[in-house]
Parts: C-alpha cells; sequence; structure tokens
DNA sequence: CCTTGACTTGTAGCCGACTCAAACTGGTAC
DNA sequence: GTACCAGTTTGAGTCGGCTACAAGTCAAGG
C-alpha cells in the first residue's frame, strides 16, 4: 500500500504519518527499489494501534518507548513493556473515572437549563 | 481568598491562574482598593468547574463562550448555553468509548505479555 | 528607611504534536 | 518529451495551552 492508500485507510494525513515514522513512532516502512513506501500488513497494524492510543491520549514519548523495545524483541525488554502497558492503563482508567464524573456533572447542569427554559 | 491560596486550594499556578481571567475563561475576579484580587465564592466556583472541565478535555475556546453568556445571564442565551453543554456531554460521550474501547485492548495486550513472562 | 515577599500588568518563550513548504525524483498519459 | 501527479527528505512554521520573566506596586516587619 502507498501512503496515500493508508492516509485514506486510515484518516491521517501523508504529513502525520511520515512525521510517525520519523520520530519513530512506526517502525521503518518498507520502500520500493525507488525509496518510496509501500506499507505491509505489520505497518499497517503499527499505523492502526498508533492511531488508536494517540486518540486515547497516550503520549507519544511513551509509544515510541513501546514500539523501540518492541522491535528489538528480547527477553529482558518484556517487563518493561509490560510495565509500560499497565502503568497507561493506570492513566487510562482514571481518565476515564474523571470523565465519567464531569459527564454527570454536565448531566446535572443540563436538566438544571431545561427546567429553566421549560418552565418559561 | 488571595491568588496564592487560591493557587494552592485547587493546585493551579497562580500564572495559570491569571491567564485563565485575562482570556475570559473565569469571570472578572473582584480586587482590593490596591487592585489585589480578592477571590470570592463565586471565583472559586468557575476556578473549580473549569479546572474539572480543562482536566476532561474541553476545549478553552467553547469554556470562553460559555462563561461569557453565562456573565450576560439573558433568556437567549439559555437555549445556547444548552446546545454548548450538550454538545460537549456527546463529546465526553464519545471520548469515553474510546477510552474503554482502549482499555480492553490494553488489557488483551497486557494478558499476552503476561502469558509470555510467566511461561518462560 | 529598607528589605522581603506577595501581588500587579504585559509580553515573550516553551512544549507537544502536528503541518506546511521547498526542492527534488520517478512513473504514467497525452 | 513534457506535463502532471504522487511520492521523497529536511527543516521551518503553526497552534493550543500554558509558563516564565521583567518591571513595578504595596504592606508589614526589623
Amino acid at each position: 500500500m502507498t501512503i496515500g492508500e493508508v492516509s485514506e485507510k486510515y484518516d491521517i494525513t501523508t504529513d502525520t504519518l511520515r512525521y510517525y515514522e520519523r520520530i519513530g513512532l512506526i517502525p521503518h516502512v518498507p520502500r520500493r527499489k525507488n525509496g518510496i513506501r509501500d506499507y505491509d500488513d505489520d505497518s499497517c497494524r503499527w499505523v492502526e494501534f498508533v492511531k488508536c492510543m494517540r486518540a486515547a491520549g497516550i503520549q507519544i514519548e511513551a509509544l515510541i518507548e513501546f514500539v523501540e523495545l518492541h522491535q528489538q524483541n528480547n527477553e529482558a525488554n518484556n517487563k518493561r513493556l509490560m510495565e509500560i502497558l499497565t502503568d497507561q492503563r493506570e492513566k487510562l482508567l482514571a481518565k476515564m473515572d474523571h470523565l465519567k464524573a464531569t459527564i454527570d456533572r454536565l448531566d446535572y447542569k443540563i436538566e438544571y437549563f431545561g427546567q429553566k427554559l421549560h418552565v418559561k
């Protein structure tokens, strides 16, 4: 797949895709003879994964470390990979709790305004 | 309350508090004769509200509009206020759904790595 | 008096995360 | 064969959201 197709498929600009690869957020994408990127399934999975994690608000820095360790697949790294995953999981859980509380709060406000609008 | 006390109470730097007021994220805080901010209950409630909403990821721009309309408390504005609230509520809900899905995904990965670590 | 320290305003700088531009290349269509 | 399009790299620019700094004011303590 060309970068254009991947861009369309995952709704990420080509600029961002190249940027992600440059900073190591996505492992090196294979090239054709002429240097043009040719995304394989593995690359696509990474793109999709990163898109998902970024949308959840996980920092680029943490993802870069994850990708790095994942690439050099040796035993010792697995522990650290675990750490990163559980760490981020914790953060997302905390975020979700706050989100839930905030939604409840908005609901309360909405009800309040609703009454105000309705009575009059 | 002085800005220092408010800063401590809500764990927001004085710089940020002043910045928020300047851009209209918080209504004008009353001053003493000498110009020093003297936060009353109302101001504190705004600070707390904004802190909560910002932490949930609601954009400053949307909050500014909300604060603006809220200040000039006339009938016509209530409809728009409702709109903003329900709008943001939608966004937070969508965010929460994604967050939940991402956490599930992390859980899956964690289990996978856990097995890998355990077997060996 | 003078220092200290918390405040004031205004402006500039920083950080994370893109986003755009310049200058170039390689393949296809008329 | 040249126009065009999608791609390439590298480096600079933008944007949201703070954050720090300069220069000054004021009140209280020694």
